[in-house]
DNA sequence: GATGAATGAGGCTTCATTCAT
DNA sequence: AATGAATGAAGCCTCATTCAT
């Protein structure tokens, strides 16, 4: 049976880390005001106020939230709120970059990397995702549904990032698989469906109780065992 | 090889009637107090209302689209358009109705009851269903994203419905299948993974051009092969 | 002491006669629509207007009760209603003869005109003012607090209808007491005050509970020795 | 004759104090949410708003008065006045508050409380009232007519106050008079009546020209002595 | 004659953003 | 630099009255 070369893991490595140094770098790119000695200050304030913010946002949703709401939540005043931030709008792409670095930082402390067997890495990955998703499913449910109320310019970079990040994470993956044919276009859009399944719980599980452990864990079974078998993989 | 008897495939069919009916009973049900009292008039009305306001909601979004607009859309003024609805929320719920009922029609129309052979019977409906959320895209990703502002009780009556008759549905077809062991707990999972998917194209397929017969195609096999491969089921 | 000659009971009487009179007519002046020969159908019709109307009219108040709202409660079609009324404000002054008619019918009910002592005759007059007023404390309520929403012509007619039948009623009583000088501007001036004293439980009685009959009755005799009091007559 | 003591005196006066710092401070604790942080702006501005839109106000009625119309004669955006209200309602409660305000700080200016022959203070106190509620006649009928469209809070809320501290003023001073039994129940009714019958000019006064100075105090003596003759106590 | 659907101005309130202090 | 008061357009919704049916 073939092992994956070394520098193939180092290279997927590379890639993660390379994934959340572009998506600081975005986040960095994306402040405001200040020059460039700030932006350390703006990068941590940006993530203060996307931290802070999150409650009242999942709460009341992007748009019964006021940014009187978002600046008390976070302890600033309106102008302080404005100093990070050129429109409200902002806040959905900040969210949108923030969940795709935690859910990165996820799998990387989980050690996904590590992982030498294909099926095993990517069985990983999937079970990682499925549970960090429904943990955090306000936050997914809240991206998921506020998206398309970005500008234009904004809606069409978290899409970009969310397919080459996540949607190309899959795909990657599962191009390592063995006895892949290797057709691109299959395997995008199988990734596409994996990466999909891998919000089913946050997004549609109402019948799941995440607090009934068993019943919770058993979901995440079904699910994985779903998208493997809709994958055509044998597990070990 | 097992036949579904007669009286079998008729009691499907009547339970399509039926959830028919009860739909259309559901958006007469759906008064506007000191609004009209001709249920008939009401009704298509409020046809006319989900009808007529779905471009400008599609393409604004429902917290971007004004009263006025809706209004001017329907050919209405503001003030006929508060006979037939009590409030800007319950146009999200009529959307609601009328997307499950559309997409009733649709599967009944396209004589999915006339097939007696489960394993065909539920390919007929998943494909079916895939095809006419995918062509109604902007009505679903509608109803996926703006469903969270609907207040409690709305909010509750139309989970309760999309769980009574689109999950329904396809636990109905998926307990018929052979070999089926009956766990129901299971089952409605499984029914809920492939409702899920079938709004794959919909939700998450930028990639897909519509107009590119092949590529759509290729995409409803890649993921009706997907879904039955995931649900274990062997087709002909 | 003096007895009050016949005549002038009999003057008396014939007052309160002509006032209800007055009033009736006054109401049926009002009407709108419709050949004399509908006179008599509108009265009714107008009565049966303001006795429907007055429950939701006192629990919502004028400006919180819709034109439906009273259409309803009068199991009227608003067209039917307007065929009676000419405006809502119609509804405000109809209210206003209603209360005085009522009150004019609740003392000639209570035989006040039978009574031959001034003094006794006032008395029984006062009293059953201060009772007729509180038992309808809604509709005085209601009067009060809108009458000031009639247009400057009705609200003119309203305030002369109230001087001369009200005050006049007092005035008129206070004129034949014993011993009194006939100062025609105190004598009015008193029976303002004395009239305006008879509203003090409905409009000032949130202390005293209208059901507990042995504090609703201490605090009529109160307000009745008050009154004498401040009148200084004697009472036998 | 009785003498007052030198700290009943002084209680008083602490009273009257006392009431004017609480009352300020309610003013103070009416905050509005999301509204300024300084409350002394706050508070300048409530009074404020309800000086300049007295006329207005007093004209058209609340219910004829549009925030439009108020924010106008406050010289104020509509905004402007949203920070210091948090509603329509808030002005009727702002009204009363103000109106019990000016009142007692009539009665400090007046100098009642350095009289110490109780009959001659209550004297003062209520001549030194009804003059004040006639020349503000305005005030009081608005406050007396539009208070019932206060929410249910806010009018228990002017219920409590005035009971407290108006009807409350006329209980203090009525139970000081001299050969009082000290029924407490008919004191407070007392008290109730003669506050009544304070407004009695400003209410029913229609027939009192105000520009007449004669006519106008001979007004004001009928009913101060109606008052005391209906208490039953002797003046000087 | 009787009905009640239709009108549309106008009601109250909110809020992203700015800028004087 | 930091604050939060101020703006005012625009939001949703109501309702007295009319008039086509």
């Amino acid at each position: 049976m073939a092992t994956i070369p070394e520098e193939q893991i180092q290279e997927s490595m590379n890639t993660t880390q390379r994934h959340l140094e572009e998506m600081q770098l975005r986040v960095a790119e994306h402040d405001v005001p200040g020059g460039p000695a700030d932006r350390e200050l703006t990068e941590m304030k940006q993530r203060q106020i996307v931290e802070r913010a999150s409650a009242v946002l999942f709460e009341k949703g992007f748009h019964g939230t006021s940014i009187r709401d978002i600046a008390a939540a976070c302890d600033m005043s309106m102008g302080q709120l404005y100093h990070y931030i050129s429109s409200k709008d902002d806040i959905l792409f900040l969210m949108h970059l923030y969940s795709q670095e935690q859910w990165y930082r996820r799998l990387a402390d989980a050690g996904f990397e590590q992982i030498t067997d294909p099926v095993a890495r990517l069985e990983h990955g999937v079970r990682t995702s499925i549970k960090h998703i429904s943990e955090n499913r306000n936050l997914y449910q809240f991206i998921f549904t506020e998206s398309k109320y970005m500008d234009r310019e904004h809606l069409q970079k978290a899409l970009d990032l969310d397919d080459r990040n996540v949607v190309g994470f899959y795909c990657h993956q599962i191009s390592e698989l063995p006895g892949r044919a290797g057709d691109t276009a299959q395997e995008h859009m199988a990734a596409s469906i994996v990466a999909y399944l891998c919000t089913f719980l946050a997004m549609r599980g109402w019948n799941v109780d995440l607090h009934d452990q068993a019943a919770y864990d058993a979901a995440v079974e079904t699910l994985v065992d779903f998208i493997f078998r809709g994958l055509g993989v044998e597990r070990g």
